[in-house]
DNA sequence: ATAAAGTTGTTAAAATATTAACATTGTTTA
DNA sequence: TAAACAATGTTAATATTTTAACAACTTTAT
């Protein structure tokens, strides 16, 4: 299995690499991958060499063809169904923003508890009352889950779409979650994220001095 | 300096601490922090060893000097301000959500382009043109700035930003940034975000045959 | 033809992060 | 009072991730 931070960098490379492709570019050297996403080339020629694909010396990596390997390592050939459970601004704003980018992983459903949000098509998902969960995970074949809920709520939550089958988790609560081990959970925290970023502003500063 | 990943679990220890001092707990033990974060009760000890607080044998760390101890490490004595810039879903979603919630790291105002959404209130946070972005900022005194603009515009606005004082950014765009060496810089990419717990769940099942 | 330049692929080293081992210390109990 | 226990604090070992070094190869220039 592929180190984690690899697997980060793949899924930044094939963005990346789509755009050049975009721009009618045909084939790219790990150099100038690296410059356009601030990493070092040797890090580009390691995350592909670990991944069995192989440039040329003159040409470097072909674009189309190092898309093929990279979508052949991170998505699942016959798509990944996901839902996202909490239709608040956050979980609005993830499935505006996912709608109707081709993608293979589909956000399919979404769920709240609000009655004032559920029965309805909301930022082009269809949002079911959490009553559904378990119906509508098994229907659809869910894999993966993206928690956007009330943070009270979101444990109990969890047992039940595990329960019910899901696989994976992306957990914007602030929630630190129990899992099957099974089950691959993501966190990501805003808050800490930000707190981080203080925190080195703050001893940047104290460096300048 | 303390390494990236204790500085992350430092925020979150003194969320925890928080929490338990609110429900009248007065001491915890590294073992009960790190069963409630899912972490070893070594690595809590270690964290806590480099920021130089000490428990005792018998109760463990006293909650409230430990939220001291991790506030003097994290916040700024004197505050530090932030802005969002870009008004739209994800950033509106944002300063909903930091909106009231008192902290060491205010969300003092927002920028965006569209006239529909400046010279007015948003989620409790004043909405400026990006043509006052200079300003504000130097008369503010900001240091920090989350990105949840679009992309195109993203690399123009952090030149601006930094040029104006900015040190520090939280960038949810998914584009590369270049930045000044003593600036601070968190990316966070929810599509890889995602991309990565679609591969692991795929390979969790590669594994289970 | 041969050398020079520039690139990939791969192994080795270094840096960072986590986990284990264990000495130390205060408290309880026999 | 001393042994057992349960916790912290710290050093050592391990694991992961990044970076460096360099061999191998291809094309171009001399
Ligand atoms: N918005 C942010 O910037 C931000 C930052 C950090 C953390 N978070 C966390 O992300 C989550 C969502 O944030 P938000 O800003 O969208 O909050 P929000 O209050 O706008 O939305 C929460 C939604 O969850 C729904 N909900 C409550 N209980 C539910 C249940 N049992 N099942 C399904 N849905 C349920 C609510 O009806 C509501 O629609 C929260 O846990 C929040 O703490 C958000
Ligand atoms: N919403 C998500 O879940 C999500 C996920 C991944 C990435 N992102 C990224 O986060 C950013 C924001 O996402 P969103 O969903 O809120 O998009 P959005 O389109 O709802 O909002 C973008 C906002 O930026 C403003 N804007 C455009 N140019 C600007 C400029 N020069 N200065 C200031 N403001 C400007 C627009 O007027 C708009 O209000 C985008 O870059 C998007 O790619 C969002």
């Amino acid at each position: 299995m592929l180190p984690e931070k690899t697997i980060e960098r793949l899924s930044q490379y094939r963005r990346l690499l789509l755009a050049n492709k975009q721009k009618g570019k045909e084939n790219i050297f790990s150099h100038e991958i690296a410059v356009q996403l601030h990493l070092t080339s040797v890090q580009v020629r390691r995350d592909i060499m670990l991944i069995g694909y192989s440039g040329t010396q003159r040409k470097g990596y072909n674009i189309d063809l190092l898309i093929e390997k990279i979508s052949s390592i991170l998505d699942d050939e016959k798509g990944l169904n996901s839902i996202i459970i909490g239709m608040g601004n956050l979980g609005k704003a993830i499935s505006t923003y996912f709608y109707g980018k081709r993608n293979k992983i589909d956000i399919v459903a979404a769920f709240d508890i609000d009655i004032k949000k559920t029965g309805r098509l909301i930022s082009g998902v269809w949002c079911y009352h959490t009553s559904d969960l378990e119906t509508i995970i098994k229907e659809k074949q869910i894999s993966l889950a993206i928690l956007a809920l009330a943070p009270e709520a979101a444990q109990d939550i969890t047992d039940r779409i595990i329960f019910a089958g899901v696989k994976g988790i992306l957990n914007f609560t602030s929630v630190p979650l129990n899992v099957l081990p099974n089950v691959y959970l993501e966190n990501y925290d805003m808050v800490t994220s930000i707190e981080k970023v203080a925190y080195f502003v703050k001893e940047n500063h104290l460096q300048n001095r």
